[in-house]
RNA sequence: GGGGCUGUAGCUCAGCACGGUCAGAGCGCCUGCCUGUCACGCAGGAGGCCGCGGGUUCAAGUCCCGUCAGCCCCGCCA
């Protein structure tokens, strides 16, 4: 390398550096050949500067010139100088200076990309961007979501170290635990049939360390979970985790509420406003239909099931009859026949029976006008009467719906159908973050595939303190002292208060129905450290990617990841998942070309694994 | 495991409903010209397994079946 940067293109644009020598080193964005003079815009990490190479230069100097092309790294050496008279470009910041050239050297040179490089990059396919990440995050603008995560990071790292918290490692070859979600396995090569498994999340080490008297821990950490993919779902992700002892609900809250607004803050330069509204879990089901509502609009759900009894209507009555419920939402528009079609539909492919409209006017010339749908024949005046009250039909124009199906189905048909019609009537206001704890949670609920009670969070959860005695007799009323922050309908963090003794830890096990052998075999190392003056203990984990989407405005973690993995969980640029040798795999005494098993003897071996493994 | 959308030039997409001037556009790229441009301009040019495989047909980007890949969703997962 003959010529060394001296400076960033950021820097340059002080006044002192008018008539000084420097070099710059960067790629070539964009490059005009005028013939007698060349016009490259050179860019760097930090900003875009028009090098101008004209008559004076030497021949040679001028010849390299003409042959650097787009995306050709190169350094510049040269005098700052401002730009003629009427020559300036308002449109960058170093848009009144330019780089005179007297020396050029072209370090690489370059493949045309295979997509612009000079302008917004979200019209280009997802999979080509991600194949050519590293060309993505070089384009202008794609470094924008990693420096902010940097900044997401460093302002988290700040609070919670001026808070007296201390960011500890733990290991990502870890134990597989059952319950949650399914793990990855790593297969051990010294120990021939073993497995280590990549932690979901530190939850198991966080509360040793609680035990271990460091009082505040917290690590900005990934965590992994071999499951299907969404948009706001990777296998590996980060999360901010942290823990605190001596502790309960409320001090783990305001100190999120805390972190919240200070990273909020230093990042975005928002003011959000604390404590966050607090949502019981039994709440928010009953007026969103879902534990995560998005409270930037409002579209609340209302039970109808006690005027559906008093209507003709069959279809309502017999699923109230076969314990169902009958919920609905007012939509604040008219719509046509055929987006009537379109919502009932969308209803059927999430589970709902079908979708009953009634739309509503207020000022209509006669009561039918007023209340027309094929079903409200089989409503009394007074019971419609009611539903006016009920839903508060306050504007001139609704469109009720409702849904009439076993309480979970309608919940989420009406919670889904909420958001949809929420985005359709552009009912959400732009830029808005709605956060929210949602907080008494059930502590158990039923499995069916499993017949057994599960954790709702997590086996370690506290049971809420008055409802210690309905432990074994009603667990399924018991609530956990469990808290999720939801912003904007996206659930983003969710944490609670551990159980720090052994007695209680033991009975929760023995509600899952985990034997004492594998309590012992799978937890004995964390019931042994409970039996080691445990203190009380509680925490949180964010998801960090997703918070950082929501704050960015993205619509998916992808975004905000830099090389994440696509839907079927492979990685474009490196293309893992891929094959290994024989010899790697011999040497992890595992099987190579396994597939599912097809006859029946092979099925029964499989079986008999599961069986033993729950 | 299931449902939906998409796949045509390097990129973004049109062409598919009604099979036959249907291998097209814009941008990019290459060559030449051009001394003040900044999405420079002008002139010329190259570039295609119409995702892949099979079928129907005289004839298939176009219709049918299968398959692969990308995205969204359900299940799964906090």
């Amino acid at each position: 390398m003959r010529l060394k940067r001296t400076h960033f293109i950021e820097e340059l644009i002080r006044e002192d550096f008018l008539g000084k020598e420097v070099v710059v080193s960067g790629w070539v964005l964009r490059r005009r050949d005028h013939g007698g003079v060349i016009f490259l815009d050179l860019r760097d990490r930090t900003g875009l500067l028009q090098v101008v190479f004209e008559e004076g230069v030497a021949q040679e100097v001028f010849d390299i010139a003409d042959q650097v092309r787009i995306e050709y790294p190169v350094s510049v050496k040269g005098i700052i100088r401002r730009r003629p008279e009427g020559m300036e470009n308002p449109k960058i910041p170093t848009g009144y200076i330019e780089l005179s050239a007297s020396d050029v050297e072209i370090h690489n040179t370059s493949k045309t990309p295979p997509f612009p490089m000079d302008e917004d990059l979200s019209q280009v396919s997802e999979a080509t961007r991600l194949r050519y990440r590293y060309l993505e995050m070089r384009a202008l603008g794609g470094h924008s979501p990693f420096i902010f995560r940097h900044n997401v990071n460093l302002a988290i790292r700040n609070f919670l170290s001026e808070r007296g918290f201390l960011e500890i490692e733990t290991p990502f070859l870890t134990k597989s635990t059952p319950e949650g979600a399914r793990d990855f396995l790593v297969p051990s090569r010294l120990y021939p049939g073993k497995f280590y498994a990549l932690p979901q999340s530190p939850q198991l080490f966080k509360q040793i360390l609680m035990v271990a008297g460091f009082e505040k821990y917290f690590q900005i950490v990934r965590c992994f979970r071999d499951e299907d993919l969404r948009a706001d779902r990777q296998p590996e992700f980060t999360q901010l985790d942290l823990e605190m002892s001596f502790v309960d609900e409320e001090d783990v809250m305001s100190l999120c509420e805390e972190l919240l607004a200070h990273l909020f803050e230093k990042t975005l330069g928002i003011t959000l406003s604390t404590p966050f509204p607090r949502l019981s879990f039994d709440k928010a089901m009953e007026l969103y239909g879902t534990d995560r509502p998005d409270l930037r609009f409002g579209l609340e759900l209302k039970e109808a099931t006690d005027l559906a009894k008093e209507a003709q209507f069959q279809v309502f009555r017999g699923a109230v009859e076969k314990g169902g419920i009958v919920k609905g939402l007012a939509a604040p528009a008219h719509f046509s026949r055929k987006e009537l079609d379109e919502l009932t539909k969308y209803a059927q492919e999430l589970g709902a029976k079908g979708l009953a409209w009634i739309k509503y006017t207020k000022n209509a010339a006669s009561f039918e006008e007023k209340w027309a749908s094929p079903i409200v024949k089989f409503f009394p005046r007074e019971v419609l009467e009611r539903l006016e009250e009920r839903f508060e039909l306050r504007d001139e124009a609704y469109t009720l719906f409702f849904v009439a199906d076993t309480p979970q189905q309608t919940n989420l048909v009406l919670s889904e159908l909420r958001k949809h019609l929420a985005e359709r009537l552009k009912l959400i206001p732009e830029g808005m973050f709605s956060f929210l704890w949602v907080v008494d949670f059930p502590l158990f609920e039923w499995d069916d595939e499993e017949g057994r009670l599960v954790a709702v969070h997590h086996p370690f959860t506290h049971p809420k303190l008055e409802d210690l005695d309905r432990l074994e007799s009603e667990p399924l009323s018991v609530r956990s002292r469990a808290y999720d922050v939801v912003l904007n309908g996206i659930e983003v963090g969710g944490g609670s208060i551990r159980i720090h003794r052994r007695d209680l830890q033991e009975r929760i096990f023995k509600l899952l129905n985990i034997s004492q052998e594998e309590a012992e075999d799978k937890f004995g190392f964390l019931l042994q450290a409970l039996e080691y003056g445990a203190p009380p203990h509680g925490g949180i984990a964010f998801g960090l990617d997703r918070l950082i989407m929501l704050m960015l405005g993205k619509k998916s973690i992808r975004e905000v990841i830099p090389f994440p993995k696509t839907q079927r969980g492979q990685c474009l640029l490196t293309g893992a998942p891929a094959e290994v040798t024989l010899k790697q795999i011999l040497e992890l005494h595992i099987m190579p070309g396994w597939k599912e098993p097809s006859t029946q003897g092979e099925k029964n071996l499989l079986k008999e694994g599961e069986e033993k493994d729950e």
